[in-house]
DNA sequence: AGCACACCCCTTTTT
DNA sequence: GGGGTGTGCT
């Protein structure tokens, strides 16, 4: 491998290291030889521990590797997430803090408890992680940085282990992942990967925009800047495109960048279904192979309704003997909210195998736990929907009159009976075609759309086949498509990507595209607005040049007619 | 409880 | 555009 000068000074330089370079500069291939240099001098049982955030990041890096380390040097050099390094460290640590063992608080039972909790919050879970020794996620790195910043022997111990950690994406560490890197920082070496630009949680609490000077006046680090760097999009202009938009500049687009817009609000439905298969079309063409596409839009909301505007076919509206086919697709959020709908329909599907009692209520219950996940979402009008419909259970186990409207339709519906056949395609939509007539049971069945994995093949049909129980209804189906539905979330953030795949743009971070596609929409979903003040706005052009440069070859923008423009 | 209607505001979250 | 919320009525 070819090394230039400054990549030659990284790997011999000792101390700490501070590497700043924009996207695609190859930061991580140099932390990565950097490791592998490091490993020649380490004591057998040493390692090298390179810290990121999220799972699908790890992945990426792992393939990294792949390619430019030996097997010998790859076992030796540990790529994790924070969360699961930090979450050894307190397992095995915790106890000196309370005294007693520790044990985690999984999400979906954090959003659990968080519904029937009324007060502070984070006030509540700091004390189950004082009194307790019970963790939610974000308790852990803050007691981690307790652990190593207090405990020497602790310190010690880690830092004997990993005498050179590298930490990724190091401009949005929160305060106690810093804390906790500033404790291991004493002993052990530390290398930060850093784009000062591609700073965009730091909405999060405990980002902080000075992080990048705190580690310089703290570590003392040498400082390597890559940022002219580019094997991404090497003569496209797209690394100089996205630039000029973060600085306002008053510069043309590239030949690579197109801009497709539509007159009228919702446009954005056909323009944007038509969008992916030209890219796709031409991309397939100029690579020859099936490029991999990328849909991404400022908001959750939009990049569902997209997921459903691209799962049908339809006509072109330009060229009416022209049908658009649907498009198979990987939606890359956790659409919870339509997970939790569709335990409500599986919970209609156990019905037949059921006593009456048991039929209502765990169908009632499946509607108060759909409120929940919203009310954990943030709508507190959710709140008095989870009230009427636990009124409504009580009610009715007290033999007393049901009020709520939910309640009375599902009632009638068990009593009415429901006739499935064992096809989990077809009763799936049977059971879903019994959530109507009340505003509870419209919602959720419009939410159930959304999980649309409907094919005979899939993992959700397969298991659902499983619980058949052979004659009229499917035994604990709600719980076949819970554990199907995590498993998958799991495989998501592992998996290839996949042709093309839908996602929000600050989850497109740190990953590359043949093609962009990246939509705007009027109202809800604006990219840029001229409203906004200088703080939001930059935050604004940060995010799209993150979005920009997680192209290859090309991005195509869809936006309104009247849009804000992108550059000066 | 539930509905209709007017009004409002509109982002991003790893594990 | 469309979902959330507050109000006033039934």
């Amino acid at each position: 491998m070819e090394l230039d000068d400054t990549r030659r000074e990284i790997l011999a330089a000792e101390g700490h290291l501070l590497i700043l370079g924009g996207p695609g500069c190859g930061k991580t291939t140099i932390a990565l030889l950097k490791a592998a240099t490091m490993l020649d001098g380490l004591e057998n049982e040493q390692r090298v521990l390179f810290l990121s955030f999220s799972r699908a990041a790890v992945r990426q890096i792992s393939d990294r590797m792949r390619g430019l380390l030996p097997r010998t040097s790859r076992s030796r050099l540990e790529v994790r997430t924070f969360h699961s390094f930090f979450l050894e460290v307190v397992r095995a640590h915790g106890p000196l803090l309370t005294g007693g063992p520790s044990s985690f608080i999984a999400p979906d039972r954090e959003r659990q408890l968080r519904a029937d909790f009324h007060g502070d919050w984070a006030q509540e879970t700091r004390r189950l992680a004082r009194e307790e020794g019970r963790y939610v996620f974000d308790r852990l790195a803050g007691t981690v940085a307790t652990l190593l910043s207090g405990i020497p022997a602790v310190r010690a111990l880690y830092s004997d282990t990993y005498p050179l950690i590298i930490v990724d994406e190091f401009q949005d560490t929160n305060n106690d992942q810093w804390q906790a890197v500033q404790a291991l920082s004493q002993l052990s070496t530390i290398v930060c990967l850093a784009d000062p630009d591609q700073r965009i949680f730091d909405f999060v609490e405990g980002v902080d925009d000075k992080r990048i000077e705190q580690a310089s006046e703290c570590l003392k680090p040498t400082l390597f800047d890559l940022s002219k760097d580019n094997h991404r999009s090497p003569g496209g202009g797209l690394l100089d495109y996205a630039n000029a938009v973060l600085r306002n500049d008053p510069t043309p687009p590239p030949s690579s960048v197109a801009t497709w817009s539509y007159p009228w609000a919702g446009g954005y439905k056909a323009l944007t279904h038509r969008a992916i298969v030209a890219l796709r079309d031409y991309l397939e063409q100029q690579l020859g192979h099936t490029p991999t596409i990328a849909v991404l839009a400022p908001t959750n909301a939009l990049v569902a309704r997209i997921s459903e505007v691209i799962s049908d076919d339809r006509e072109d509206p330009e060229d009416a003997k022209r049908i658009l086919p649907a498009i198979d697709h990987e939606l890359n959020w956790d659409p919870e909210l339509s997970a939790a709908a569709g335990y409500v329909v599986a919970s209609v599907m156990e019905w037949p195998g059921l006593p009456r009692a048991q039929a209502i209520t765990g169908t009632l219950s499946a509607v108060a736990d759909f409120y929940r996940i919203k009310l954990s979402g943030g709508t507190a009008g959710a709140r008095t929907n989870i009230t009427t419909i636990e009124r409504a259970i009580s009610a009715y186990q007290r033999g007393a009159k049901v009020l709520s409207k939910t309640g009375k339709i599902v009632i009638a519906a068990v009593d009415a009976g429901i006739q499935l056949h064992g096809d989990p395609v077809s009763d799936w939509q049977i059971a879903r075609a019994r959530l109507h007539g009340s505003t509870e049971l419209e919602e959720i069945f419009k939410r159930a759309r959304l999980l649309r994995l409907f094919k005979a093949t899939d993992a959700l049909a397969w298991a659902l086949l499983d619980a058949w129980d052979g004659r009229d209804a499917y035994t604990d189906a709600a719980q076949a498509v819970r554990q199907v539905l995590a498993a998958e979330a799991l495989e998501a953030a592992q998996a290839e990507p996949v042709a093309v795949s839908l996602m929000n743009m600050h989850k497109s971070k740190g990953k590359e595209f043949d093609g962009v596609i990246i939509v705007e929409d009027q109202y809800a979903a604006p990219l840029l607005d001229p409203a906004w003040d200088q703080s939001r706005s930059q935050g604004a052009r940060r995010l799209l040049r993150v979005a920009i440069t997680r192209a290859r070859h090309i991005v195509i923008f869809v936006r309104p007619t009247e849009a804000t423009p992108l550059t000066g």
